[in-house]
DNA sequence: GAACCCCCTTCACGCGACGTGAACGCCGGG
DNA sequence: CCCGGCGTTCACGTCGCGTGAAGGGGGTTC
């Protein structure tokens, strides 16, 4: 059952969606602002997240910032703003669509389908743990073993994120760039360069050496659990 | 350098499409209709897909089906048509956004970094294995059969690659220098065998006899896995 | 609204890896 | 015996990578 996230703070907006959705087999979970939207996601892992822009408490574009940061959970954004420069920083934020208000329900619904057709639900369990050091989804923490916990600031933790993910297989400094910065060319590479380092040295039991973060010269870098051979 | 394929038959479209695409860094190839959008789409390999939906010769979806049947890069449809029932063909037909005429060109923009942003790459990796390493395309590394990985530099990849893709042919010196150093004449051969040197020591069971690397004196190499007869 | 703080970004520098050219030794053929 | 092609080694310049430090922008707090 396709799980469906909605946030909208208007009642008769909520109803139709969820009216709609649930019509079409989808299992609907709404909220009405951002904390709550923020919390839902966080539990019940929906598969598409409906989110409206307007909403009371915090920004929208809050709520994706605090979503990208610990996931890849489709975004199809729903506003009544439609100027470019808004569609501009709520996409470039890490939403996948932005449909305005008012839209056609079939057209959401079919850009609802194409969001979820090209994800690729996470493989591995969203929890890593390794010998030297632990990460903590909820309170986006990571606990070494020695006992000293380290916080990592939202850019570290999509670029460990999507290493993560590709565990084992190698990350080219292109799909970094493409998918973290929305860089079209390999322009400049020395931003990965500093993320790496910090991450390195929040993480690495000796960053001089790395031995789970490693680095594919001329090519990009890669993740790995094993053993610290060289 | 990410590749754009825009496909659009009005050349003013088209113009506008390249200048602000290639201003932005991106390398850029144009079809004016389907055939030529499909012929350059198997041969360039784009990262992404504009298409405009009214061609001269093939329905847009057409276009989008003939890509759908192979690959799985990113399409974002450009069109004048703005009804419902046409974005949720050409959605559901596999585009992944559909943004209609006239369009701003940062809102274009930002969808295109939307769409590769989420793109993974799909790793379809055709393997080369000999009895003696093992050549995996994804990772960029060589496994030999003994435990030991290998890795391959750039240039020494790329004189592999050029001759593993031509397996058991003569691959001559002018070919290499020309295929991989641009080099119209066959000034200098030394570099060529200082990288072969460098491949052999890196693959080869035994360098100072090689079995898949061998010489074909006073004309170039060639790659062969067959057996190590003389 | 002003003073903070955090974090992203940019720059400079050192180091090691890589590409390149040249020199040398080996070998087979004329 | 001479000569040319090939493999190997070495030195040097360049480039990629890691690291430290500083600038600046956005959000938060009072």
């Amino acid at each position: 059952m396709t799980r469906v996230l909605v946030v909208d703070d208007d009642p008769a907006i909520r109803r139709t969606l969820l009216a709609n959705l649930e019509a079409r087999g989808y299992e609907v979970q709404v909220a009405a602002d951002g904390r709550t939207a923020l919390t839902l996601a966080a539990d019940r892992r929906p598969d598409v997240v409906l989110l409206d822009l307007g909403l009371p408490d915090i920004k929208g574009i809050s709520v994706v910032q605090g979503l990208r940061g610990w996931t890849d959970v489709p975004i199809v954004i729903l506003s009544a703003r439609e100027t470019e420069a808004d569609k501009v920083t709520a996409l470039d934020a890490g939403a996948d669509d932005y449909v305005t208000k008012p839209f056609g329900m079939n057209e959401l619904l079919a850009r609802l389908r194409a969001a979820l057709r090209r994800h690729q639900p996470s493989a591995a369990a969203p929890v890593v743990t390794t010998p030297d050091f632990e990460r903590d989804l909820a309170n986006r923490t990571v606990v070494r073993t020695d006992g000293t916990p380290s916080r990592l600031t939202p850019t570290e933790w999509q670029v460990v994120e999507f290493l993560v993910r590709h565990a084992d297989q190698l990350v080219t400094q292109r799909q970094l760039l493409a998918h973290i910065w929305s860089s079209p060319a390999e322009i400049d590479t020395s931003l990965m360069r500093v993320h790496m380092a910090h991450i390195r040295r929040k993480l690495e039991p000796d960053p001089a050496r790395p031995r789970y973060f490693r680095t594919d010269p001329h090519l990009g870098y890669r993740f790995t659990t094993g053993r610290p051979d060289d």
